[in-house]
DNA sequence: ATAGGGTTAG
């Protein structure tokens, strides 16, 4: 009987048990060298209990059986079990040799047992053996301690391309790229020639590194020596070329790949997912199904970018159910984070949180990911609640991204104390440089009315890119020096920092502010003529608030006729706007028939135009905008206010009584009323829509949110203090008037920033006049 | 009869 001939045909587990039986009848089942191959046998066919089986039927073990056994353990990924069998094999009379520190080494790896095992290993003098010292130094890679490795490496005395190959891996997979490639042109001086896994680890930092010339020489090479028939090189090449955005060279990679794995077909998926071509990528998901791969969590989380770059809701709901069904949220971080991430684009809150309260294990970007979620939701409270309640986590240490999601809620808000305490933060962590985090901060204290501190910080930030610009050219914007905004627009050009179209969005809304129709014209062309940007719905806003505002009204209404995109609400809204502020009531009716055709629900529109007919006189057109509001199911956008007062921001919602210090707010508005009467204060009811008696329209009127956080703000910090309150939309203009009253009633400056701009009130006047 | 170093992510 040839066991051999028979070893070599077993290629199913039930061909391999009977084999064994057959081993067992013949009397050959003690055969060490059978039994031992027998354990290698089950193991490659996955069957690791059967292994286990065989090798404990094993009467006397020499070092083959345990090497087998142990090495059996790590192909199926049992690495515990790997790690005892080597401790059991230390107890006997049975010494471990060459073949086994690189197995047990590798087990380690994927535990966290190396320090023990390196200490043993140079007690044996092992080291010098070239598979061991290869498998210390990916052990120590893997742990991160690439400086260990690094020592492993350099006391080699000889070396093979393995040794160098694991030098490379390590220091790659450590994102210490360019240690990498000078271990690579070390060996390369040494005239050793690199082959598929040199190039499979060297590829990916190359787009790091940002250094494509060098990719594709290695490119070159792969053809030129016949490796590109390797699939882990291929797969390289193709996340390089995907990484660089040279989508039509990933493509023709794949085309001529012979074998594709999953890993194959997962690159080719993110490369168009990350190229931001939803459809290309949906495309080959459904490709690779019908070629009878099973997608892994790497093929879910593109998938989960997929749907919510596409914007499919529907799709959205089947692709959580396809996760759910396989486990994955509770079990894989990355999945749950990216299905957070996709419900959150799609502006699905209460999905987000259910996934995300879902997760088994929650790490920093799960955090980040709902943080981000609220605030780009302009739910600020709710951000400040979670990025608190995280705080709490002892194992989660905030980091860049939690900065960068929570900070634009502070400014939302107006949280400078909470913003500072990042600020100071930032510092001790070293975060202070960054461009990002920088930025966020600039923002707050702009947004704060903190101008000289953000500017301060402006000259801190490296500013080679354009953000850290648009964010101060923005921030003097809203406090109305657009003479300033326009300076620092020159500045950055002349810093041959190119301005993006964030940048003018900034530029142009600075010179609607302050009035500067002309430059702001200069600057529209100048987008298009030496940019080559085209305008968006923004930009085309910001013209038409700027022509509106400055009375230009015909111009701004041929400017939107002329516009390249259709006009959206925020469009039409800028010119309703100006047809309220320069009292056109003709073309006032005119725009809101087309601003409700794009718009039909917001609230505030229809506010917008009873006031242009009541500024008038004109009844009969008020009662007409309010059957129609009542008649249209109106989408109500809450308007709330913000105070912070002792380090803690309050924020009050319209009518709101629900505050534990709600009866004393409502008190102090009784008194600042009968105050303001006296001394001339009329109340303009045509800011109310519901059809109600004259005494509710003035209850109304003063429950509005920014009424109750000044209010709050006078009772709540001493006489003759500044108070700033921060509102979502737009200020209310009978509550503009009435805070210039409350400013001389109470000596105190009062400060409110709304969605649009800032507002200084002293002494009974406002810094922007009668704009609101 | 047994051994090292490789490609994809939020």
């Amino acid at each position: 009987m040839d066991f051999n001939r028979l070893f070599h045909l077993s290629t199913k587990t039930h061909i391999a048990k009977r084999l064994h039986a057959l081993l067992v009848v013949s009397g050959e089942a003690h055969n060490i060298f059978f039994s031992t191959r027998l354990v290698n046998l089950y193991a490659n066919l996955g069957d690791i209990a059967l292994s286990r089986q065989a090798f404990d039927l094993i009467p006397t073990k020499n070092i083959f059986s345990w090497n087998s056994m142990i090495s059996s353990f790590v192909k199926n990924g049992c690495f515990q079990n790997a790690i005892h069998c080597y401790y059991q094999l230390l107890t006997t009379r049975v010494r471990p040799d060459f073949f086994t520190f690189p197995v047990v080494l590798k087990a380690c790896g994927c535990l966290s047992d190396g320090k023990k095992i390196h200490s043993w290993v140079f007690k044996m003098g092992f080291c010098l053996d070239l598979f061991v010292a290869a498998s210390l130094i990916h052990m120590y890679s893997r742990f991160a301690l690439v400086g260990d490795a690094r020592n492993v490496f350099d006391e080699m005395i000889t070396r093979d391309l393995g040794s160098w190959n694991a030098m490379i891996s390590g220091f790659c997979q450590n994102g210490k790229a360019a240690e990498a490639l000078d271990v690579f042109r070390e060996m390369c001086i040494e005239g050793v020639k690199m082959d598929s896994v040199t190039v499979s680890s060297i590829l990916p930092v190359c787009a790091p590194l940002n250094d494509l010339v060098t990719g594709m020489l290695i490119h070159v090479y792969v053809i030129k020596h016949g490796l590109a028939f390797d699939v882990y090189v291929s797969n390289a090449l193709l996340n390089m070329y995907a990484k660089f955005g040279s989508l039509e060279l990933a493509r023709k990679v794949f085309d001529q790949m012979l074998v594709r794995d999953l890993v194959s077909w997962n690159s080719l998926i993110a490369a168009y997912e990350q190229n931001h071509d939803p459809i290309t990528a949906l495309g080959y998901f459904i490709e690779m199904k019908q070629k009878g791969f099973q997608p892994d969590v790497l093929t879910l989380v593109s998938l989960a970018s997929i749907v919510s770059q596409s914007g499919n809701v529907r799709n959205s709901r089947s692709v959580h159910c396809f996760i759910m069904k396989r486990g994955f949220i509770a079990e894989d971080i990355f999945v749950g984070n990216a299905v957070v991430d996709m419900y959150a684009k799609l502006g699905n809150i209460d999905y987000a949180r259910k996934v995300f309260e879902a997760m088994d294990a929650k790490d920093v970007i799960s955090w980040n990911s709902l943080i981000t979620c609220y605030t780009q939701n302009s739910l600020a409270s709710e951000a400040m609640e979670i990025y608190n309640t995280m705080r709490g986590r002892e194992k989660i240490v905030p980091d860049q991204g939690t900065l960068v999601s929570i900070l634009p809620a502070y400014s939302h808000v107006g949280a400078l104390q909470q913003g500072m305490k990042i600020h100071g933060f930032t510092i001790k962590v070293g975060l202070q440089a960054d461009i990002y985090v920088g930025t966020c901060l600039i923002d707050v204290y702009a947004k704060c009315g903190r101008l000289n501190d953000a500017m301060l910080l402006f000259g801190h930030v490296p500013r080679r890119s354009s953000v850290p610009w648009n964010a101060i050219i923005a921030g003097h914007g809203i406090h109305g020096h657009g003479e300033k905004s326009l300076y620092l627009f020159e500045q950055m050009q002349e810093e041959g920092v190119k301005p993006d179209h964030v940048t003018f969005v900034s530029v142009l809304s600075a010179c609607s502010h302050a009035g500067l129709v002309d430059r702001g014209q200069q600057c529209f062309k100048l987008m298009r003529d030496k940019y080559f940007i085209e305008p968006g719905l923004k930009h085309y806003g910001c013209m038409v608030d700027l022509l509106g505002r400055a009375g230009q009204l015909e111009m701004a209404y041929e400017f939107i006729k002329n516009m390249h995109v259709r006009p959206d609400a925020s469009v039409w809204g800028a010119l309703l706007g100006a047809c309220r502020i320069h009292g056109n009531v003709e073309l006032g009716t005119i725009v809101s028939d087309r601003l409700f055709e794009v718009d039909s629900e917001n609230v505030g529109y229809y506010v917008l135009l009873s006031n242009i007919y009541a500024n008038v006189g004109k009844w009969e057109g008020v009662d007409k905008v309010r059957s129609l509001a009542k008649n249209r199911g109106l989408k109500k956008t809450p308007g709330w206010s913000s105070i912070e007062v002792n380090n803690r921001v309050d924020v009050f919602y319209t009518a709101n009584r629900s505050h534990p210090q709600s009866e004393a707010i409502y008190k102090e508005l009784k008194v600042l009323m009968d105050k303001m009467k006296n001394i001339g204060y009329v109340p303009d009811y045509s800011f109310v829509l519901q059809d109600v008696e004259e005494d509710e329209k003035e209850q109304i009127l003063s429950s509005h949110s920014e009424r109750l956080a000044i209010a709050y703000g006078i009772i709540t910090t001493p006489p003759k203090a500044t108070i700033h309150i921060f509102k979502n939309l737009r200020v209310c203009g009978d509550c503009h008037n009435a805070t210039k009253y409350i400013s001389k009633i109470t000596e105190r400056e009062i400060v409110v920033r709304d969605s649009n701009r800032f507002h200084h009130f002293k002494d009974g006047d406002c810094s922007c006049g009668d704009y609101w």
